[in-house]
DNA sequence: TATACATGAAACCTTTTGGTTACACAAATT
DNA sequence: AATTTGTGTAACCAAAAGGTTTCATGTATA
């Protein structure tokens, strides 16, 4: 029932994160934000905060590592690029309960239509 | 530019807790879909999972903080009543990028002919 | 009334998170 | 060739997160 993510912590880099720890800081959802219509490369996403470079390059590696990011290299630049396809992971998880938000008549039938074919395993 | 929403400790309980935040842990995203159709008492709650009761407790404040979940007294007993209305936020936030993990997968076909094969690890 | 129950909260602990500085190194530029 | 630039990474740190046990307190109930 309950699967823990967070004590996972393999040698590779492929870590398996989760996307919604991944946007749960605004940082990172200010660099998804960022790079969403231009890939940018590692310092011109730091120039857009305060913190150090290697502050954001760590947020950086987290978006890479659960899939929310790619990095291409090109020469010494490493551009970021965002990949949104593991939001939709968010999306069906919060969507089954937009009818609770929005109707609330209609909140119960269609959370036992939406129930029958959820697939949100990580 | 950078906002540090973690730094904010009030004396009262209305710390505004980011929802984000909130539905980052596995364990709260579980327990807003087991009140989700019928409310429960806390215990009720926690049976559903191995850590303590306290624990529970701990996650359940925080969802209220954030305003995801309202406990409503009843004698002895509070009972945890999911409020969906601050999914909008995350919704709102993810639903902006839905066009940029849609659209691409028509325009990936096309690219992949000239581009190299990129590895898209899923 | 005495006891069991549901919960809140404090004190404490360990791990994770998010940040820093310092250094290494390859690629561009001079 | 020497230097600047872009980035990775290690070592370190403080605070937050998530858990525990223990105890207090208000409600039900035998």
């Amino acid at each position: 029932m309950y699967t823990c993510n967070r004590k996972v912590s393999y040698t590779l880099e492929f870590m398996r994160r989760d996307v919604f720890q991944a946007i749960a800081d605004p940082t990172r959802r200010e660099i998804i934000g960022l790079i969403a219509h231009r890939s940018l490369n590692l310092n011109a996403v730091a120039d857009n905060f305060d913190i150090s470079r290697p502050a954001v390059s760590k947020h950086i590696k987290i978006l890479t590592q659960c899939g929310l990011l790619v990095i291409k290299k090109q020469g010494r630049d490493r551009y970021c690029e965002a990949d949104f396809k593991k939001l939709n992971e968010v999306s069906n998880w919060v969507e089954q309960y937009r009818s609770f938000w929005t109707q609330k008549l209609d909140a119960l039938g269609d959370f036992l239509d939406k129930e029958t074919n959820t697939d949100n395993n990580i």
